[in-house]
DNA sequence: AGCACGCCGACT
DNA sequence: GTCGGCGTGCTC
């Protein structure tokens, strides 16, 4: 008989370093992750057992007893608690706030939650039939068509495409469609494959399937990637086993599912984003958990996702930074699924063409397996050429070079399409007055405002305060007030001029925030609708444009001289993402890069396409300075409503740490408090505190016995976080 | 995080 | 004389 114990320790979604002891007469250790209804300070909350012992510290008067237990069966089982107990103590975040992180928001209510309750359909042989040839422009069709080879609810198609509803109607009346309470499980089918190329075989047969394994896919665009992860997910399921499938944002999600479920016509693959409803995600979430999903593709927070029977987890394009969250439980999700992955004995797989130097250097000194996909899958495509355009000789005030403009022209010649990329929303990013030196700044961040002409604002990007647009200087009353500098409206201004008869479509933030404005966007650039595009972060990833031969991108230098020590690091990245977009389909590629740095060494390794030169000379330079990934970071953030509150409170904290961490001084180096790179923001000014350790478990050891002193200094107006592994300083 | 308890300004 | 401002302190 197991042993029975009278409390439970219970983890509350509260922001407290500690747990809460209940009474709960015959509880066991196999009550470990079940949820439980409590009464917490004269409120109903839901917690979670996370211990049961005998004997507790706390007063037996102050003892409550546990009003029920929520679940038969523990809904965090002990692989994932165990994982959710090392981020809690990794990213020194409160178990209870951790833990509860991991739940869908459905059931962390008191109420019970009632799945399945929602309707899926799913296409039946007549509508296959029916929709295999539909035309390109049917954007929403397309989508849809290709999402409802598996089940799918309708939450989920709604926001895939906003006509789902109509569309769906007529599929049900024409009788292409199937209602299925329940998707059934069947046999295994799988849809036709490529052939490989020698690298992509190598890659598979070096996954051996026969425990924990770190790979790292180092695969440049076009070099298929996906078809790897295909056929790696068709060895794990043949095993009867589960697939995590993690991507950096949900705009990535359609495109690979597509791929999964055509691949894997039966095979049952839950979409958890956070643009799938709150009632779809825990229904998805616990039929993962019954084994009744096979693959989950996810961003994220997937991570966490109960899989009773793991058995691969890719994580697709590794170097991208949304897998790191920036708020409350800062964890990086690629980290967490490398211990996943140990945790649970299972093969990792990371793929990325520009990989983070963290992955690189540990796969050069031999700690994960490389494998390298140097060669494009197409023969016919070939690498674009990267040609670099020196700004100093001539400055163009719509920031279009000569050389840009003109193979722009050419294009539109040949009746292909170029895309401009910059990284900046609006019409210019400073307003300056000529006469008194004024700028437009805003009130309530140490940041200048953003002129959008259309709107005739002045607008600040970081906190959303603007004030209309002035034609006079407001201090000196100079009536010739100059924008400088160019952002997206201004090139699409720029262009529209250049190129009169061409037909310009600009892809921002600002241009795209109607809805199924980027659905529309896609079918235009599709089908061949829009010669030049402007385009900003949004469109470098994911899509493939076949017509796109040219890829110009405006002020690459920017960041060149941040004080960002991964500024050159990003900046590789994402050149080599934007230049992936051109020409792949057959079409030879051109990219452009215009840069006030010509001579910086990012850019020769950039035309080389050299990124292991590139990353060997970056690591050089890193161990140096014993910058990451040879040294580990934490860094303490403060905000108050004046910078001197948040440095004292930090300046406090650090006296703190000398004082109770001393013994592992001598191996953690802590710097001094210092105003953040940006001050103020939405009218918060911010400070921070840097710790840096050569050794992960020399700096794990001293934030364990120093961080949890935080929680007893008061920062008075203010607010404060710790971070480890910060990726951005 | 919530929320209650607790001492000082402008209102019926 | 009260209503209410949000400063500190607690939650098993």
């Amino acid at each position: 008989m197991a042993d029975v114990f009278k409390i439970a320790r219970i983890a509350l979604d509260v922001p407290l370093p500690r747990c809460f002891d209940y009474l709960l007469d015959g509880v066991t250790k196999s009550d470990i992750g079940k949820r439980v209804k409590i009464s917490f300070a004269n409120r109903e909350k839901v917690g979670v057992i996370v211990d049961c012992v005998n004997e507790t510290d706390v007063p037996t008067a102050k003892l409550k007893t546990v009003e029920s237990v929520l679940d038969a069966e523990p809904l965090l089982t002990e692989d994932v608690l165990s994982l959710l107990r090392f981020c809690s103590q990794y990213y020194q975040y409160p178990l209870g706030a951790t833990l509860f992180t991991a739940i869908p928001s459905r059931l962390r209510q008191v109420n019970a939650f009632k799945p399945d309750v929602s309707v899926y359909y799913q296409l039946n042989h007549d509508g296959m039939t029916a929709l295999a040839s539909l035309k390109k422009s049917a954007k929403a069709q397309l989508l849809l068509r290709d999402r409802l080879l598996q089940p799918a609810g309708k939450d989920e198609l709604k926001w895939l495409a906003s006509t789902a509803n109509n569309i769906i109607k007529k599929w049900l009346e024409a009788g292409w469609l199937d209602e299925v309470a329940v998707p059934a499980s069947q046999a295994m089918i799988v849809g036709e494959k490529p052939l490989l190329t020698h690298e992509q075989k190598a890659a598979i047969e070096q996954i051996a399937f026969n425990g924990f394994q770190t790979a790292l896919l180092f695969g440049v665009t076009g070099s298929g990637k996906t078809e790897v992860y295909l056929q790696l997910v068709e060895k794990a399921l043949q095993q009867k086993k589960q697939v995590l499938v993690l991507v950096p944002e949900i705009n990535l999600t359609p495109q690979l599912f597509q791929r999964f479920a055509k691949r894997f016509p039966s095979i049952r693959i839950a979409a958890l984003h956070s643009n799938v409803s709150d009632a779809e995600r825990a229904s998805e979430w616990l039929a993962a958990k019954r084994g009744d999903r096979e693959i989950v593709l996810g961003t994220r927070l997937s991570v966490f996702a109960p899989l009773p029977h793991l058995g691969l987890i890719i994580v697709d394009e590794e170097h991208d930074a949304a897998y790191k969250q920036q708020d409350s439980l800062r964890y990086s999700a690629k980290h967490v699924a490398v211990v996943r992955a140990k945790q649970a004995n299972v093969p990792i797989v990371l793929g990325s063409a520009t990989p983070s130097l963290e992955m690189w250097s540990q796969a050069i000194e031999g700690k994960f397996d490389l494998l390298p996909m140097t060669r494009r899958a197409v023969d016919a495509a070939v690498l674009p050429t990267i040609g670099i355009v020196d700004t100093r000789k001539r400055y163009a005030e719509d920031g279009l070079s000569a050389e840009l403009l003109a193979a722009i022209g050419d294009r539109l010649h040949r009746k292909e399409q170029s895309l401009v990329f910059i990284n900046r929303r609006g019409f210019s990013p400073v307003v300056f007055c000529d006469a008194c030196g004024w700028q437009a700044g805003c009130q309530r961040c140490s940041a200048r405002l953003v002129l959008h002409r259309a709107q005739r604002r002045l607008i600040c990007h970081h906190c959303g305060w603007g004030l209309p647009a002035m034609s006079a200087c407001p201090d000196c009353g100079n009536q010739d007030l100059k924008p400088i500098g160019a952002g997206t409206q201004r090139l699409e201004e720029a262009l529209e001029t250049h190129f009169p008869n061409a037909r310009v479509l600009r892809v921002d933030r600002d241009a795209m925030r109607l809805k199924g404005s980027w659905e529309a966007a896609q079918a235009q650039i599709m089908d061949g609708e829009a010669d030049i595009l402007i385009g900003t972060q949004m469109l470098a990833k994911g899509h493939d444009f076949p017509l796109l031969t040219l890829v110009g991108v405006i002020n690459a230098d920017v960041s060149l001289h941040s004080a960002d020590f991964r500024a050159t690091e990003k900046l590789f990245a994402q050149l080599m993402q934007v230049s992936g977009r051109a020409g792949r389909a057959g079409l030879p590629g051109q990219v452009l890069i215009q840069t006030g740095f010509p001579d910086h060494p990012v850019f020769e390794y950039l035309t080389r396409h050299d990124f292991q030169g590139f990353a060997e000379q970056l690591l050089t330079e890193r161990q140096l300075c014993e910058f990451p990934p040879y040294s580990f970071q934490a860094i303490l953030r403060a905000e108050a409503s004046r910078v001197e509150l948040a440095l004292e409170w930090l300046q406090a904290a650090k006296s703190l740490g000398l004082r109770d961490g001393a013994r592992w001084l001598d191996q953690v180096e802590v710097f001094d408090p210092v105003p953040a790179l940006m001050v103020k923001v939405d009218q918060k000014e911010r400070a921070q505190l840097l710790f840096q350790s050569k050794s992960r478990v020399t700096l794990q050891k001293f934030l364990s016995e120093w961080s949890y002193l935080l929680y007893d200094m008061p920062l008075k107006g203010g607010h404060w976080t710790l971070e480890v592994d910060p990726i951005d300083i």
